[in-house]
RNA sequence: UCCUGAGUAGCUCAGCCGGUUAGAGCAUCUGACUGUUAAUCAGAGGGUCGCUGGUUCGAGCCCAGCCUCAGGAGCCA
C-alpha cells in the first residue's frame, strides 16, 4: 500500500518509474486521455496519463472538471511537452464526481467578481491558490520575524469595552433579546442587564491592551482579527480583517520606524523566495490584465521587479511639513489638477497627495513623520514644537497606508492634558494611565495591515480578493 | 455615505434612432479524433433582458423608484 504523495513533492522528484499514490481535483480532461490534476500543494498540475482504451467508458465520462479523484499509477519521464514528469494511471478511484453542467467553476478565465460570489469555490483556481498560499506564508513569517527577535505573541480580547481611541465605528456585542431591550426610566438603553453588565464592543485596535503588555515584556506582537463597522466601499478597506501590533518598550520614533522597515522586507523577501512559483503566476497575470490597457497606462514594473525594488531601496521618510513643501511646489498642484489643492499647513493628505508622492515623486515606500497634532490621535508623543506628534505612516504604490503607528505619550501630565483637549474619558481609560503613573518608559508601536500587504506581494487590486471570506457592507455570505 | 458606470444564455460580452423570431465566443450535451497543454473538428440544447411601476400602437433600448455589482472619494489598516 503506497501512501499519497502531494503533486508539489512528485514535480520535484528526482526519481521516476516509482509506484506513486496523488490524489487531487480534476482541472481538465482532454483529449480523454491527460488529466491535469492540481491537490493545492502547488500551482502547477500534474498530468495523468490515463489508458483510454482499457478503461470503462463510465469512467472516463465521470473524469469532469472538478472531481475528486485518487490516482495509483508509476511516476515516469513524460513523453510529451510542457511537463517534466507524468503519472500512468492504474487505477483511477472516483472520490466525488462534480456535475459539469451546474460546476460554477470552468476551465476559462472567469472574472474577479464572479468568483468573490463563488468564494467557497475560488481556492480552486489558479489565481486564488496563488493568493492563499502567499497568504500563509505572510503570515507565518512575520511570526518568525519577531520570534527571531524575541518578541511575546500577545493575545488582546476580540470584546472589549473601550473605544476610546475613536478608531471609528463598532461593532456592538450584546446579548439582548433585540426585540425586548431593557431600558432605564429615563428611556435609555439599561447595559448594566447585558452579558457583561456594560456597553461592549468588538475589537478596533489591541494597540491599548499591547501597551500593557510591552511595559513589562519589552517587546510584544498581537496578529489577530479587527472590526470597523464603517460603511466603507471601497478596494481597500473590509469590515473584518487581520492586523499585526507590534509594541516595544525604549524604542523612538525611528527605532518604530527601522523596525517596520525591516520587518516588511523580510516578509516580503521570504514571500518571494518560498512562493517563488506562485508570484510568477500573479506576475503573468498582471502582465495578460495590463495587456488590455493602453501602452500609458501600463506599469513600469512587473510584480516581480516591484517587490524586488521596494527590497534593494531603502524607504524615502520626511516629515509631514516636508511632504507639504513638495506637494506645495509640485506640478498638479500648480496647475491645479489635485481635486483638493493644497491649502497650507494642518489638514490631512487626501489620497491623491498620497498617491502623487509615493507613485510620481519618489517612486517607493515612504514614511511620513510628525503630523499636526489635531489629525492624529491622543496617545501619540507630542514634540517640543506644541503642534506636531510622533507619528508615523508607511505609503506603499497602490496601497495607500500600509502602517500607521507612533512613539506614545510616556508622561502623565501630558497624556492626560491632551485626553481633556480631546473629550477622552481619563476615567474609563484607568488601566491605560496606571502604565504611566508606575514605571512609565518612552516606548512606541504600529499597526501593519494584513490583508493590504497580501494585496503589495500578491498585485491583487481588491482586497475582498485576498481574504478568503470578505465581510463588507451587505455581505457576510459564506 | 457621496460621485461615476454597469446589470442581456452557466461565464464574458454585442444588441443601431424604440419596430417583426434577442446574437457571438467560451462552457455544457451528442458525435468524431486520440501525445493533448484553457486540445481540436462537426452538430445540438440553453433567455423572467436585475426588480417594480410608468410613457408608447409597440420597450432589452425612454422615464421614475428600488436592489446588486464595479471604479473613484471620504473614513482608515
Amino acid at each position: 500500500m503506497t501512501r499519497r504523495t502531494k503533486i508539489k513533492a512528485l514535480l520535484e522528484s528526482e526519481q521516476t518509474d516509482i509506484e506513486v499514490l496523488v490524489k487531487g481535483w480534476v482541472r481538465t480532461f482532454r483529449n480523454n486521455q491527460f488529466i491535469a490534476l492540481n491537490d493545492g500543494s502547488t500551482n502547477h498540475n500534474l498530468q495523468v496519463v490515463v489508458d483510454f482504451e482499457n478503461t470503462n467508458p463510465a469512467k472516463l465520462k465521470r473524469l469532469t472538471t472538478g472531481a475528486a479523484i485518487s490516482v495509483s499509477g508509476t511516476l515516469v519521464a513524460s513523453l510529451g511537452k510542457g511537463q517534466k514528469v507524468e503519472v500512468k494511471a492504474k487505477e483511477i478511484d472516483i472520490l466525488g464526481d462534480c456535475d459539469a453542467e451546474t460546476y460554477p467553476i470552468q476551465p476559462k478565465k472567469h472574472s474577479l467578481e464572479f468568483l468573490r460570489e463563488n468564494a467557497h469555490l475560488r481556492f480552486r483556481t489558479n489565481t486564488f491558490g496563488a493568493v492563499f498560499r502567499v497568504r500563509n506564508t505572510l503570515a507565518y513569517a512575520i511570526h518568525q520575524f519577531f520570534q527571531e527577535r524575541g518578541f511575546v505573541y500577545l493575545h488582546t480580547p476580540i470584546i472589549t469595552a473601550s473605544d476610546a481611541e475613536g478608531a471609528g465605528e463598532t461593532f456592538h456585542v450584546t446579548n439582548f433579546d433585540l426585540n425586548r431591550i431593557p431600558k432605564t426610566d429615563d428611556g435609555e438603553i439599561n447595559y448594566e442587564e447585558d452579558f457583561f453588565g456594560r456597553a461592549t464592543n468588538l475589537t478596533v485596535s489591541g494597540q491599548l491592551e499591547g501597551e500593557l503588555g510591552a511595559l513589562a515584556l519589552s517587546d510584544i506582537y498581537t496578529f489577530g482579527p479587527t472590526f470597523r463597522a464603517e460603511n466603507s466601499n471601497t478596494t481597500r478597506h473590509v469590515a473584518e480583517f487581520w492586523m499585526i501590533e507590534p509594541e516595544m518598550a525604549f524604542y523612538d520614533l525611528n527605532d518604530n520606524m527601522d523596525l517596520a522597515e525591516a520587518l516588511l522586507k523580510y516578509v516580503i523577501k521570504y514571500a518571494l523566495e518560498k512562493n517563488a512559483d506562485d508570484i510568477e503566476f500573479l506576475t503573468q497575470r498582471l502582465l495578460d490584465e495590463e495587456k488590455q490597457k493602453p501602452q500609458q497606462a501600463r506599469s513600469e514594473m512587473n510584480l516581480v521587479e516591484k517587490l524586488n525594488f521596494c527590497l534593494d531601496k531603502d524607504f524615502e521618510r520626511l516629515t509631514y511639513t516636508e511632504a507639504i513643501d513638495i506637494l506645495k511646489e509640485s506640478t498638479p498642484n500648480k496647475k491645479k489638477k489635485f481635486q483638493y489643492p493644497i491649502e497650507g499647513w494642518g489638514t490631512d493628505l487626501q489620497s491623491e497627495h498620497e498617491r502623487y508622492l509615493v507613485e510620481k515623486h519618489f517612486k517607493k515606500p515612504v514614511i511620513l513623520t510628525d503630523y499636526p497634532k489635531q489629525i492624529k490621535a491622543f496617545y501619540m508623543r507630542q514634540n517640543d514644537d506644541g503642534k506636531t506628534v510622533r507619528a508615523m505612516d508607511i505609503l506603499f504604490p497602490g496601497i495607500g497606508e500600509m502602517v500607521g503607528g507612533s512613539q506614545r505619550e510616556e508622561r502623565l501630565d501630558k497624556l492626560e492634558q491632551r485626553m481633556d483637549e480631546m473629550g477622552i474619558s481619563k476615567e474609563e481609560l484607568w488601566w491605560y494611565l496606571d502604565t504611566r503613573r508606575f514605571g512609565t518608559c518612552p516606548h512606541a508601536g504600529f499597526g501593519l495591515g494584513f490583508e493590504r500587504l497580501i494585496m503589495f506581494v500578491t498585485g491583487m487590486g481588491n482586497i475582498r480578493d485576498v481574504i478568503p471570506f470578505p465581510r463588507y457592507p451587505k455581505n457576510a455570505e459564506f
